[in-house]
DNA sequence: TGGGATATTCAGTTTACTTCA
DNA sequence: CATGAAGTAAACTGAATATCC
């Protein structure tokens, strides 16, 4: 038995999920020391050999109670299975056995404690291997497959949760896509009214020619005989490199795209949620 | 190497329950 | 207080995929 217990938390904590890998707002705050949940899993797998009903399931609902009463033996087995695509419709075949003999679903709603302990466990690992599960089902008197449930659904709703995020990214990168569009097209007609100006106003074409300038780092051209260019008006097209991030509108497809380090060119609203590979 | 059995995860859906007007 | 709509979350289903034998 101390074997086992000893394999356990060998094995507890070293099958990361590769789900949501990508979701480094989730992962990123773990560090060596942060397994206390399984470690209180385990712990509580030992004391709750000994005890036949934990406090803890006082908070759930009657059926959970009652499934959990009529056998856990039984139940862990069952559990232990899959329940299946085949399994029977209306949640009935985790009830068979006389925990809710009508036959309706009912649902359990979580004590506080218990959602604070899986989302604890959560933040460490989105994923379970199967003894992480049976021992966070034990420490919280729950059924693994309550405890998979839990699990999968959160990782939905995380998933849901970035991909708002996400589209928010995508609809301010479009805003700002189209400001530019304007600009550009702004700045080709400027160009071409240049272009066809009549000669009384340009000596000839090389003077006019001599006129237009070109910003060495984003490549715009622009008549430098009016002030009208951005480059005249704030006096240099990319002023002073005092943070080494190049003006907007030479990031097309800014580094924030492909950056995970959050350093968004629109972080001024930053997300909770990391910015994704869009790209 | 191909195929069946099994396990796991995910997307989508259903349904019990809660909240609020 | 009763009620129905809307929202939330637990639970389910079926498909896809991986692993083992």
């Amino acid at each position: 038995m101390m074997q086992q217990q000893q394999q356990q938390s060998l094995d507890l904590g070293l099958s990361l999920g590769g789900g949501l890998t990508s979701q480094g707002s989730l992962s990123s705050s773990t560090t060596s020391g942060q397994l206390s949940p399984w470690a209180a899993a385990l712990s509580s797998v030992r004391q709750q050999q000994q005890a036949d009903l934990p406090a803890t399931r006082a908070s759930t609902s009657p059926d959970s109670a009652a499934a959990l009463s009529s056998g856990d033996s039984h139940n862990n087995k069952r559990d232990l299975e899959r329940t299946g695509s085949g399994g029977v419709r209306g949640g009935v075949s985790d009830e068979e056995d006389g925990a809710d003999g009508a036959g309706g679903r009912k649902k359990l709603r979580l004590s506080k404690d218990q959602a604070a302990v899986l989302e604890e466990c959560f933040k460490t690992h989105s994923t379970l291997n199967p003894k992480q599960k049976l021992a966070l089902a034990n420490r919280l008197g729950l059924r693994p497959r309550q405890v998979e449930v839990w699990f999968q659904n959160r990782r939905a709703r995380t998933k849901l949760k970035q991909t708002e995020v996400d589209c928010e990214y995508l609809k301010r990168w479009c805003e700002r896509l189209a400001d530019e569009n304007k600009r550009l097209e702004k700045e080709l007609a400027d160009l071409r009214a240049l272009k066809a100006a009549p000669p009384a106003a340009m000596p000839s074409s090389s003077a006019a020619a001599a006129t237009l300038t070109m910003c060495p780092s984003c490549r715009r051209v622009a008549a430098a005989a009016n002030n009208n260019h951005h480059h005249q008006q704030q006096q240099q097209c990319h002023p002073v490199k005092s943070n080494n991030v190049l003006p907007s509108h030479c990031q097309f497809f800014p580094a924030a795209a492909v950056d995970r380090t959050g350093q968004s060119t629109w972080n001024a609203t930053a997300s909770p949620l990391v910015t994704r590979e869009l790209f």
